[in-house]
DNA sequence: TCTGGGGTCCTAGGACCC
DNA sequence: TCTGGGGTCCTAGGACCC
C-alpha cells in the first residue's frame, strides 16, 4: 500500500502557527508579485475565494470577510517543509527508500511493511504526530497505488470531519465509493485539457467511468504511456514506482514577473543578468554545469485595447561551447540573447532564463586538463556564493545585475522569516 | 529499370504536477 | 492598475549515421 501525506492549506497553516489569532479565520497567500491567490484556508474557501484566482478580482470579499492576507514567505515554507518531512522520516523509519518527497507539502510514503490491520492506525498516528511536532496539519490518503491515495487523500481532505483527516481505500467497496465521488477532472494526471475532451466529447464524468476505459483508447488519447499507467493504476494495478531521493534537478529556471512593466533595455537586461546569477547558483549547489542556456521575455500584446492582458512571448536558444557553471560565462552568452529578443516600444511583463543539459560540474575539484585560470574562477564563485550565503543576499553581485532594480517584484505583505532569520525570530512578551 | 532499413540523438511542443 | 514560479515526462519529427 501507499501513502501520500499532504499538508493542509500549506502555506497558510506557516503563517497561522505565528498568528494565533487567526485559527479560525479566514487566510490567503498571494503567489510573487501579490499576483493570485496560491493558498486558502478553509474559511476563505467557503467565502467563495477561488484557487489561483487573480487577488484583485477577490478584493471586496476579502476586505468584507477580513480575510487576513499574505506575501508568499518561501523562507518560512521551505524551513516548516524540512520540519514536517524530518517528522516522517522518523516515523516510517530509516533505511529503504519509504519516503519519496514529491513537493513541498507532499510526501508519498510506501507502506508494504505496515501490516493491512494497522493501516488505519498507523495512518492516524502520523496525522497527530505531525501536528504534534510541527503545529501543521496533515492529511494521509492510503492505498494500493499512488493514484488511488491521491483520490483518497483528496476525499479524507474534503470531508474533515467525517475522516478526521485519514482515509485507507483497503476494499474494492471503498475503492468504488471513492471513484464514484471523484470528478474525471481531480484525478491526478488529468487536467484541465484532459478533463474537458473526456467530458465533452466521450460522456466520462467520474473517475469511476475513466477506470473503465479500454487501454488502447487511454494510449491513444491519453498521452501514450502515461495515459495507460494512470487507467491501470486506478485499477489498482501499481505502475508508478516510488522515486529515487536526492535526484539532481534535469533543468533550472529563474523567471519573475516585474512588478511594473518595462520598456527599456536597460532594466530588462539587468532583470535577465540577475536571473542568470540566481539561476547559476542553483546550479553550482546541485554541483552541476549547463550546456544550454534559453532566455525568454514576455510582452503584453499591442491588440485590443490598453487594459487587456494579452501575453505573448519570445525566446533564444543557445548552446554553450562547453558545460559551465560560471556566471561570468552564463552572462557572455544570456545579455547577448536579451539584447536581440528587445523590441523598443514593447511593454515588457516578465522574464526568465532556463538553463539545461545539465550534466556534474567538470571544473570542480581543480581539473588538470584545463588552464589554470579556470579552476580560479571556480574558486571565485565559491567565494561569493559563501559570502551572499551568510551575509545577506547579493551582498557581492556582478554590475549587469544593475543596482536599481525597480522592477522587483512587490511583495508588500509579507510576514517575518521567524525561523531562519536572527533578526526576524519571533519575539514572546 | 531501378531507389533499404534500422538506429541514435536532438529539439520543440504538449501535456501534466504543486 | 492589477493574472506566479518551477519543475517533470513523453512524443513526433528531423538530421545524421552505417
Amino acid at each position: 500500500m501507499h501513502a501520500i501525506i499532504d499538508c493542509n492549506s500549506f502555506y497558510c497553516s506557516c503563517e497561522r502557527l505565528f498568528r494565533p489569532d487567526l485559527r479560525e479565520k479566514p487566510v490567503v497567500v498571494l503567489s510573487n508579485n501579490d499576483g493570485c491567490i496560491i493558498s486558502r484556508t478553509d474559511e476563505a474557501k467557503e467565502l467563495g475565494v477561488g484557487m489561483g484566482a487573480p487577488y484583485y478580482q477577490n478584493r471586496d470579499i476579502i476586505r468584507q470577510h477580513d480575510v487576513a492576507v499574505f506575501s508568499s514567505n518561501y523562507h518560512l515554507y521551505g524551513d516548516m517543509s524540512s520540519r514536517v518531512i524530518d517528522t516522517l522520516r522518523f516515523l516510517v523509519g530509516e533505511g529503504e527508500e519509504r519516503l519519496e518527497v514529491y513537493s513541498v507539502d507532499e510526501a508519498f510514503v510506501d507502506l508494504r511493511h505496515v501490516p493491512a490491520s494497522e493501516l488505519q492506525d498507523f495512518s492516524v498516528h502520523i496525522r497527530e504526530t505531525v501536528e504534534e511536532w510541527t503545529g501543521i496539519r496533515v492529511s494521509v490518503g492510503v492505498a494500493s497505488t499512488k493514484v488511488l491515495s491521491k483520490v483518497a487523500n483528496r476525499l479524507a481532505k474534503k470531508d474533515k470531519q467525517r475522516t478526521g483527516c485519514v482515509l485507507v481505500l483497503d476494499t474494492e467497496d471503498k475503492v468504488r465509493d471513492a471513484l464514484q465521488r471523484t470528478e474525471v477532472g481531480d484525478v491526478w494526471g488529468i487536467g484541465g485539457r484532459y478533463a474537458h475532451r473526456l467530458r465533452n466529447e466521450y460522456g466520462i464524468n467520474t473517475a469511476w467511468q475513466l477506470r473503465h476505459v479500454p487501454l488502447e483508447w487511454a494510449r491513444k488519447n491519453l498521452g501514450g504511456v502515461v495515459g495507460l499507467r494512470l487507467i491501470r493504476e486506478l485499477n489498482g494495478e501499481p505502475c508508478i514506482p516510488m522515486k529515487e531521493p536526492l535526484e539532481n534537478k534535469k533543468m533550472i529556471a529563474t523567471t519573475r514577473m516585474f512588478g511594473k512593466p518595462v520598456f527599456d533595455l536597460a532594466p530588462l537586461r539587468e532583470a535577465v543578468a540577475t536571473f542568470t546569477t540566481r539561476a547559476a547558483e542553483k546550479l553550482r549547489r546541485q554541483y552541476s554545469a549547463a550546456q544550454a542556456i534559453d532566455v525568454f521575455v514576455v510582452t503584453n500584446g499591442t491588440q485590443g485595447g490598453a487594459y487587456a492582458y494579452d501575453p505573448r512571448s519570445d525566446h533564444r536558444y543557445a548552446r554553450l561551447p562547453q558545460p559551465t557553471s560560471l556566471t561570468q560565462e552564463l552572462l557572455s552568452i544570456a545579455v547577448p540573447l536579451v539584447e536581440q529578443l528587445y523590441r523598443p516600444g514593447m511593454k515588457y511583463l516578465k522574464a526568465g532564463v532556463i538553463l539545461s543539459g545539465l550534466v556534474p560540474d567538470g571544473s570542480l575539484q581543480g581539473n588538470l586538463f584545463v588552464p589554470e585560470a579556470e579552476n580560479r574562477q571556480r574558486l571565485l564563485m565559491d567565494a561569493v556564493d559563501n559570502i551572499n550565503f551568510s551575509m545577506r543576499d547579493d551582498a557581492v553581485k556582478f554590475l549587469a545585475s544593475g543596482l536599481t532594480r525597480n522592477w522587483k517584484m512587490r511583495q508588500e505583505l509579507r510576514s517575518k522569516r521567524f525561523t531562519t532569520r536572527w533578526e526576524e525570530m519571533y519575539e514572546v512578551g
